[in-house]
DNA sequence: GTTATAATTGACAAATATTGTCAAGTTAAT
DNA sequence: ATTAACTTGACAATATTTGTCAATTATAAC
């Protein structure tokens, strides 16, 4: 029962079960093979906007998918710290407050 | 009632209450004045390495500038962005996921 | 084993973003 | 009006990210 993790997971998977060559989706995205492989194996990170084209091109959720990519943005900020998590909670309560805030407007 | 807010704010109140200048404080730090008038005024991001040193040049608790300032970095990536919330939120379950894994190390 | 296709890797280049310097401009107090 | 503290914006230096390319590895078919 093999959980798909990450982004990259995600892409590889879905590009395999519709057959595609890495190729055929890096021409798509207009970005070199040896890119979109990286991608796929987590070596480099995508581009948001890449993110985008790939949902439509491998029929992806879009949202889901960017959520996906947004989380691992946001870990790879506070990666070796040891105050990563403290700070990700301080960063929800902030948003909130913020979100109370708005009410107003 | 006024709260510290930001990273920014907090350096500020801290310099004025110990009576220092924006000029003193960025010696000690090695850098331009202007510098450090743009990071007080949240208009630049500080590095983390002078997060540190200015903790200990104003006597500030570390830790707590420190998740300060992580908290607004984290922000920062996901500022704009709808699934920003969302994104923390998993990021935050990845984090715990990857905790109790560590157990079994 | 050779050939052919797909994918991976690493060195390097190009593009972008971050951080810094400097000089000129405010502001506020005297 | 002079002075000191701070601010601002243009630009330079540096660092990080993203991309290209050529060489290598892996896999499958013959």
């Amino acid at each position: 029962m093999k959980k798909n993790n990450s982004t990259g997971e995600i892409l590889r998977k879905q590009r395999e079960e519709k057959g595609l060559l890495l190729r055929q989706v890096a021409a798509l995205l207009d970005v070199d093979t040896a890119i979109l492989s990286k991608i796929e194996r987590g070596e480099r990170k995508a581009k948001k906007e890449q993110i985008v084209e790939l949902a439509k091109i491998l029929d992806l959720n879009q949202e889901d998918l960017i959520i996906q990519f947004l989380s691992e943005r946001i870990l790879y900020e506070i990666q070796d710290e040891e105050l990563g998590e403290k700070a990700l909670k301080v960063a929800e309560q902030k948003i909130k407050k913020n979100n109370t805030k708005q009410i107003k407007d």
